[in-house]
DNA sequence: TTTTGTATTAACCAAATGGTTAAATTAAAT
DNA sequence: ATTTAATTTAACCATTTGGTTAATACAAAA
């Protein structure tokens, strides 16, 4: 009875994602979702129902996709400094060239904090992981300064996730061609890791 | 001949700028912007002939507002790093609780870069500015590190502006109450500007 | 006061859009 | 082979939306 429905669903789900992340859920059209899945329209609501709960379906995805990579390297044995520098290495090199999710998140969200509410304690467990334990470590023996994590964290993200969400503007203001561009992503996965270093290191130990 | 149409066409540039900034082009709707400026619909197309042509009137309005704030302090007289205060505190109080400006911006950029072509020179402007000269002034005399201006510039508003976009999931996942949001900001106001003239003090000299 | 051109409105229109439905197709179970 | 249930499609529907139009109100010029 049970016919190979998975193929057609992630058909949907893929375009879906592919659509909602560039358009958003106002921009996006049913009628392009469908095409894009190479199926007939009324397949995506035999599946989802409704728009609303398509979108919702993405948006938790994309959300949920966007900060276990993060919590992975938080975890990771290496040294503070290169966690930082992965941190940074991994959102510039997915993000320089796929500005159109920190933008859907960002836009999405603001457009209706409530989606919010579905992650809850996902997220919480930041706290929990390595990098903020060895971090909270260092301030007590006085190696690093006591910077709060949010703002430690909120520095590291706003340094790596900015200038991707302001490409468009920073390249037309500082006019920059393709090689230009290049070099300053490059640029900034050292400097972003080595800055940050340099607001926690304690230098009178 | 000449009726009072002042009037008129200041409302509706101010209901359209209302609800384009918050809804976005695709988002808003005309009836809407006649509903704030409490005028029929049809008026729109008297005075502005198409959604697109309103849209573009706003969209270089919110861009050409902007900067000239930006390029006030840059070019002011104070001390460096006031001048680095005064661009934190700008941003940080016009934007803290209007967060719709400048997601409008990344957002509909990002959605039409070639919006950004009519500006051109308007911006190439801040190269120009006392502030960037009495940086690379430092910069030879050794007083300051060579970091590109860009780095500079992009640093600068990526701590500035980047918690003012991200704020609703920076305060889920810091569990924030009203009180800590306020100080939250307020620490940003000194945090900000102590973080970036330690990474531009040569301290060997 | 009449004329003239502007400002404003209500009613209307065509296209787009999310969603539905009834019929047809397909695959599995009996 | 027949029944049964899931899958897929084409045609259709109601609503929304940007835009138009024809008639009206209005202020200034003659």
């Amino acid at each position: 009875m049970v016919k190979e429905n998975k193929d057609t669903e992630g058909k949907i789900l893929e375009a879906a994602r592919k659509v909602f992340t560039r358009k958003g859920m106002g921009g996006a059209r049913m009628q392009e979702i469908a095409d894009e899945a190479g199926i007939n329209k009324a397949m995506l609501h035999y599946y989802f129902r409704s728009k609303e709960r398509l979108y919702e379906a993405i948006f938790q995805e994309v959300l949920r996709n966007f900060f276990p990579s993060l919590i992975g390297i938080l975890n990771k044995t290496s040294e503070f400094k290169d966690k930082v520098a992965d941190i940074v290495e991994l959102y510039t090199e997915e993000f320089k060239d796929n500005t159109y999710i920190p933008i859907f998140l960002i836009n999405e969200i603001h457009q209706n904090p409530a989606r919010l509410d579905a992650i809850g304690s996902k997220v919480g467990l930041i706290h929990d992981t390595a990098f903020f334990k060895e971090y909270m470590e260092k301030v007590q023996s006085g190696e690093f300064l006591p910077l709060s994590p949010m703002h430690l964290m909120v520095n590291i993200l706003a340094l790596t996730i900015f200038p991707i969400l302001a490409n468009p503007i920073l390249f037309k203001i500082f006019e920059t061609n393709p090689d230009g561009k290049k070099q300053f992503w490059e640029e900034r996965k050292i400097l972003v890791p080595q800055l940050i270093m340099e607001t926690i290191i304690n230098k009178q130990k």
